[in-house]
RNA sequence: GGGCGAAUAGCUCAGCUGGUUCAGAGCGCCUGCCUUACACGCAGGAUGUCGGGGGUUCGAAUCCCUCUUCGCCCA
């Protein structure tokens, strides 16, 4: 039917067709996949994808987010769901404009060189050219978006959207424009959100300068942060209930260096700890100099440039000079005049550029603004009533504490890429009419007058906000709208939870009535070895797609999903792919083989295990063997399911690991081989086992491994050619599955192997040798291991299994943890003293942990008070261990092990 | 300065509601094996003051307090 398999897997051949197959089948369009599922409604699964900047190259961090995406979807999407996964790019004001500027650079150009609109083609041809890169680069990995529903944040559509609610805010009153501090970066040379700028704990000073006072003798000491300000004070504040400086309040300094005479003024907002107690104000350059610049009416003074040098507002020898050449010069300059008191070694955190890492100037600054308490307030009302949760739960904290402390956001930027602001000015300077349009304007509505177009742009996040409605065709009522909107799940890292993540939540709420989605899954960071963030800068990065080349997508989507718990960073060495991706490799590998072995053993038509079918397998045709695995197999759809449904991916990947590679291959398939190919009758019976709960263990693991599984799947006997395991049904429970009898029975099978093993290893014996041994049944012992003698014989290597008494006393011996005694007789291989040594400290073991537990059930206060339930769980325990170390103790004597050795080991401990 | 998280095997991490998964997994390490699915494998094995100290409890890796170290967020 199908070519043999390579004993190796090798993704490089498997992936790309697949990825191809799937998508152009159209299996991630939701609207496909209903119309192959014969049209059954399914309710539908939203997420939305966090959209990658245009510019941007894959990293580790895009594929630990967008494996956790595409694992959900696919659960989703199997459990019959219409499961969209809505891809789409961010035009990234800032990021992008910054990577144009660069090029432009090596041409030795600026964009003020090349003008406005030239740039702004230039940028997009740029986008153009690029701009998919990252979203192929994610097809790589295997994500199923639907990439016929990609968006670009400035598309037309997207962009007619956000003019929509930039007016309507706007006429609801929550934008404004204003003359504030805001964030302003000397190197982007545009202002910035408050969340834009990002606070970093620096080692600085604080340095006292004296202020003289104007009338008399006499000075107040001020202390500082940044002195080069100080050129722009206007005032020195005091806190009115200081006793030190309240007589000279209303009094005058001579401020230094520009003979500008100031007045001390008293205001709450002075934290009378800090250093002197008493504050420079320089309302051009700080937010809460500002506010205090406002009450005592303290005009601004703006002393720098945007570039951040010191303006003509200074002395003349000052003017141009950089901000830190300028703090430099100033220091000195003060340190002459006897005017510095002190200096103070001082860390503090300092806003920097999110985009650049310069340190942010506050600035004074005329802006638009988003008045957010009203936003913000719905928002927090759907996370208090239940609607919006978070995982980690933590994470919702940090949501209520942003939003109860929640600032106006700053929405213009100063720069060319981006939505240019829909606000015209009328140029007649008499009418001044303010025009804020859903469309162009070209003369005033008022006067007629010419107009011009505000020259700012928007905040790119004040588009990305928006696409969980955007992308579906907001503000049209679509098809789209309808079916997928409000969506489910939100994955992405705790870095943009303000940026993005609460601010979505509270335009979905303005613009439709309802939150974008109700689950936020907030996952970890990628770090190295050494806790660091991966960067490009620092070179410590991994890059997906050569994981991808190395190892194969399925190893790297493993590797992530099983090392990475809820809500903790996932920790990969930079410099040892091998052995961060080794799990994912070798699992792969495993289930390759797995596959290759069952598949190959299938004949045509295999015989079913449930349904109407005349040659369904009768439960009576199970062997102990057959049942244990299926019984485990339920437990593994059980317990990976609700790992899925609870975010806990490394449990369900985990589990069907276990499942697969413990269970399934370790002990199923060697135990049904001779049914296989030896003489055994029931070889039907065992390839339908193992065609079954291998077919179920494949759709476990397809969300995280959808390559190989898909591959193996497609190959089952009597699969049609148009059928893939990406919308086969999800295994569902089957209460009639479970068997904890075989569960039990089979593990005295697999124990009484084990231990026979452990003695064959214990003493060397080589591996193709058969030994003999003998099984004693306890008292409680079942006969598990008599009927299932075959099985021991054959995995433990065997070549005689009897019951009873043994007739020998040398040998290796072992006891099953329901007691039944498992003896090995080795006749001169045997050391007696080493098997008297070994028995001995498992004899003791055992003494020990009785003991222990004698005593527990010896004290009253836990019989009387711990549940009845534990203390019978205590007793059962207690005897077991008895009997297993009576079992053993017999066997010394029987060994003849001197009251010697006993005495040794135990002074030994 | 305030808030939060983490600390368990050499490494990366599970251990969810205190007691049957209680000291686990993967990688690495040691020993022996190319046993006709897989050496990216098989079988066996070693390794832990569960960060320190104190407390609550019949019982603590698990709950509380405190200290140390690391990380994150906010001012």
């Amino acid at each position: 039917m199908t070519a043999p398999l390579a004993p190796q897997y090798d993704p490089s051949q498997i992936e790309a067709p697949l990825y191809a197959w799937w998508r152009d089948r159209g299996l991630f369009d939701p609207d496909v996949v209903q119309r192959a599922r014969g049209g059954t409604p399914g309710e539908p699964y939203v997420i939305q994808m966090p959209p990658p900047n245009v510019t941007a190259e894959l990293h580790a961090g895009h594929g630990l987010n967008n494996t956790v995406q595409d694992v959900l979807i696919r659960f989703e999407r199997m459990r019959g769901r219409r499961a969209l996964w809505v891809p789409g790019t961010d035009h990234a004001g800032i990021a992008t404009q910054n990577v144009v500027e660069r090029l432009l650079a090596k041409e030795g150009l600026t964009r003020f060189d090349v003008g406005r609109e030239a740039f702004v083609e230039r940028v997009w041809s740029y986008v153009r050219e690029t701009g998919a890169r990252i979203l192929d680069q994610l097809q790589a990995l295997g994500c199923s978006a639907d990439w016929s529903r990609t968006y670009f944040t400035l598309d037309e559509d997207l962009s007619r959207a956000v003019r929509e609610v930039f007016v309507r805010l706007y006429e609801k009153g929550l934008i404004y424009r204003g003359h504030y501090i805001i964030n302003w970066c000397p190197r982007c040379l545009t202002a910035l959100s408050n969340e834009e700028a990002e606070k970093e704990e620096v080692d600085g000073k604080i340095w006292h300068i004296r202020y003289p006072l104007a009338g008399g003798e006499g000075h107040l000491t001020v202390a500082t942060t940044r002195p080069e300000t100080m050129l722009g004070d206007t005032g020195v504040a005091v806190h009115p209930d200081d006793e030190r400086y309240r007589r000279l309040v209303g009094e005058k300094l001579r401020l230094p260096l520009t003979e500008r005479l100031i007045p001390v003024v008293a205001d709450e907002a002075v934290d009378l700890a800090f250093g002197s107690g008493a504050v420079k104000v320089t309302p051009a350059h700080d937010a809460t100099d500002f506010e205090i610049g406002r009450r005592h009416d303290l005009p601004p003074v703006d002393v720098m440039t945007p570039e951040a040098r010191m303006s003509l507002a200074v002395p003349e020898r000052f003017q141009g000079l950089d901000r830190y050449e300028a703090r430099g010069r100033i220091v000195a300059e003060l340190e002459s005049l006897g005017l510095l008191e002190r200096v103070e070694s001082h860390r503090h955190a300092v806003g920097h550029c999110y985009r650049c890492g310069t340190v942010i100037e506050p600035r004074l600054s005329e802006q638009w603004f988003v008045h957010m308490a009203p936003l913000a307030e719905p928002a927090l009302e759907h996370y208090r009533d239940g609607t919006v949760r978070f995982t980690p739960e933590r994470r919702g904290d940090d949501y209520e504490r942003w939003l109860v402390g929640i600032r106006d956001w700053c929405i213009s930027r100063q720069l060319w890429w981006g939505h240019r602001i829909p606000v015209w000015y009328c140029e007649d300077e008499r009418c001044g009419r303010v025009i804020v349009s859903r469309t162009g304007v070209t003369e005033c509505p008022e006067c007629g007058g010419r107009v011009r177009q505000d020259e700012d742009v928007l905040d790119t996040w004040f588009s990305s906000w928006l696409v969980p409605f955007t992308s579906l065709g907001w503000p049209e009522p679509t098809d789209d709208l309808a079916t997928y909107y409000p969506g489910h799940t939100l994955v992405t890292s705790p870095d943009i939870l303000f940026f993005w993540v609460a601010r979505m939540i509270m335009s979905g709420l303005e613009c439709l009535g309802e939150p974008p989605y109700t689950r936020i899954y907030l996952h970890g960071v990628v770090r190295d070895t050494q806790h660091r963030k991966m960067s490009k800068s620092l070179g410590n990065g991994i890059d997906p797609l050569e994981v991808v080349e190395r190892y194969g997508a399925d190893a790297l989507r493993y590797s992530l999903i099983s090392g990475m718990s809820v809500g903790t960073d996932l920790i990969l060495d930079p410099n040892d792919l091998d052995s961060s991706f080794a799990p994912g490799r070798n699992f792969a590998n495993k289930l390759w083989n797995a596959g290759r072995f069952i598949l190959s053993n299938l004949p045509d038509v295999p015989r079913p295990l449930g349904g109407p079918s005349s040659r369904v397998v009768r439960r009576e045709e199970l062997t102990l063997a057959d049942r244990w695995i299926i019984a485990r197999c339920e437990a593994t759809v059980r317990e990976a399911t609700e790992a899925y449904e609870r975010f806990r991916l490394n449990e369900a990947a985990t589990a069907v690991h276990r499942f697969i590679w413990s269970d399934l291959a370790d002990w199923y398939i060697e135990q049904i081989k001779p049914r296989l190919y030896g003489d055994t009758p029931g070889g039907d019976v065992a390839r339908a086992v193992a065609a079954q709960t291998f077919d179920v263990a494949l759709r476990l693991l397809h969300p995280v491994m959808p390559f190989v599984t898909e591959a193996l799947w497609r190959r089952f006997p009597g699969r049609s050619g148009e059928a893939s395991i990406s919308i086969a049904p999800w295994p569902l429970p089957d209460r009639r599955a479970e068997d904890p009898e075989a569960l039990r029975e089979f593990g005295m099978v697999q124990e009484a192997v084990g231990a026979i093993r452990a003695i064959r290893a214990e003493y060397g014996v080589q591996p193709g040798h058969p030994v003999r041994a003998v099984v004693t049944r306890s008292d409680s012992g079942d006969g598990a291991i008599r009927r299932e003698q075959a099985t021991v014989i054959r995995l433990a290597k065997v070549s005689e299994l009897s019951f009873g008494e043994p007739s020998e006393r040398v040998g290796g011996h072992a006891v099953l943890s329901d007691g039944t005694a498992v003896f090995v007789p080795l006749g001169d291989a045997i050391e007696v003293d080493r098997e008297c040594g070994r028995l001995t400290a498992e004899v003791q073991r055992l003494s020990q942990m009785v003991e222990a537990q004698e005593r527990k059930l010896a004290n009253q206060q836990f019989v009387s008070r711990a549940p009845a339930e534990v203390v019978q769980r205590e007793r059962d325990k207690a005897s077991t261990w008895r009997e297993q170390r009576e079992v053993l103790g017999r066997k010394l004597e029987l060994l003849g092990c001197g009251a010697a050795t006993l005495r040794n080991e135990t002074s030994r401990r």
